[in-house]
DNA sequence: TGACATTAGTTGCGGAATGTTACTTATTCT
DNA sequence: AGAATAAGTAACATTCCGCAACTAATGTCA
């Protein structure tokens, strides 16, 4: 599935031997933290991957191969740790790893599947290094930029983005402190829907819509450093 | 200089063609962050590189480098954002760049020199994206780990501490409030040693020596997200 | 129908954290 | 001795945050 998906889209040639460019895709369903994986020609399971093409952008591969696997342009997506220590599935010297996010409405197809990241299937040793890592490089970058939104779809409830928010931190939070905070980064703007899910008081939609405020110029926070 | 000291080092043979390593090594002195750069053969400014080597871990490759260029161990280290988009100066393909950090007694010796941050000399479009890129990489990893320590000596005063969260931060901080966070943290230890600068009261000496201590389960702070 | 369960969302309080100002302490310079 | 300089502390007001209790809107089930 992988292979076709490839040859229907017209990407520059790529040649073995450079790098590798492995996709940790992410997504959130039900609550965890799940990661696509696809069968390799052999039936094993691999981290999608493409080829480093000389003169294009790795970032702009690792896009074009996450819009090849779901049919949706990742939502968000930075680069991982480059590694060349293990032995990657294809033997190549240096793999570059991206850490992506789709929405929660991408379903898998074919020979992709999502797991959770707690459970990943056998991967090979550099790929399921890149795979554990992927949890951290989103903690690294939730700070500064909105992957927490970027799990969910366009609109969503808070409950939605609490959840997310607890997702990635690996912890609970307060749903009353949570919103206050909320309410005064002006990140999200209520829309005029509501949402039932069946059981309880529908809940109101809402999207990400920062405005510009000065950054509060507050102290250091040591809380992480030190284990 | 570079080929000499590369040339004293038995490392592993490194052949022209799969990736460069190159170094955005770090330094704060008299309160602006500087970046080594070195000569090329040509005698233009570059950042120091090498080369990938089959079976070698990327790191490893670049803490060897920067302890010949110095002849101390890099204090703190991490991999940038590979690049493959601009042209690096040897022609190679792919660029994994490391930003590291070392303590403010390193002086710079033969063809390699000290660099304010702000006013790096002419380098190539790729090393040049890399050395900007620095001060990035180092503020998202600061709040999990201890990056401004790494600038200071082994001991240090509370204002030398100080002054690193500002240059890595880019503002001004309260000296009450950081010293009683930081109280709060168990991070620092005095010990039984005092500096004087010339003027004004010897200020007491510190070491960094993170204590556990339950990570206050706190809520979130969206003050960074959305600009 | 009416009590109950469930989820969303708000309010108020007390304690903790932070910003600000002013103060004390210890040293050098003139 | 007194001014200048920098380190370090104290006190107070303000803001933030965890917590618990509350209201609101819906579905469930006897």
């Amino acid at each position: 599935m992988l292979l076709i998906l490839r040859a229907m889209s017209s990407r520059p040639v790529r040649r073995r031997g450079a790098a590798t460019i492995d996709l940790v895709l992410c997504s959130a369903h039900g609550g965890r933290l799940h990661v696509l994986v696809v069968k390799s020609a052999g039936g094993t399971p691999v981290l999608p991957f493409t080829w480093s093409a000389e003169g294009e952008s790795l970032e702009q591969a690792a896009r074009d191969l996450a819009k090849d696997l779901t049919g949706h342009a990742a939502a968000w997506l930075t680069v991982g740790t480059a590694t060349a220590a293990r032995r990657h599935p294809t033997g190549a010297a240096l793999s570059v790893p991206f850490v992506g996010i789709v929405g929660p409405a991408v379903v898998a197809s074919g020979g992709a599947a999502w797991h959770p990241i707690e459970s990943l299937p056998a991967l090979a040793p550099r790929q399921k290094a890149m795979a554990e890592d992927a949890l951290e490089t989103l903690r690294l970058h939730m700070d500064a930029a909105p992957v927490a939104f970027r799990l969910l779809a366009a609109s969503f409830t808070l409950s939605d983005l609490q959840q997310a928010y607890e997702l990635l931190l690996g912890r609970r939070l307060h749903k009353a402190s949570f919103r206050r905070a909320l309410q005064a980064a002006y990140l999200v703007e209520p829309i005029d829907e509501w949402r039932s899910e069946g059981r309880g008081r529908p809940a109101q939609l809402f999207r990400y819509a920062p405005r510009k405020h000065r950054g509060g110029h507050r102290s250091v926070r040591f809380d992480l450093i030190g284990r």
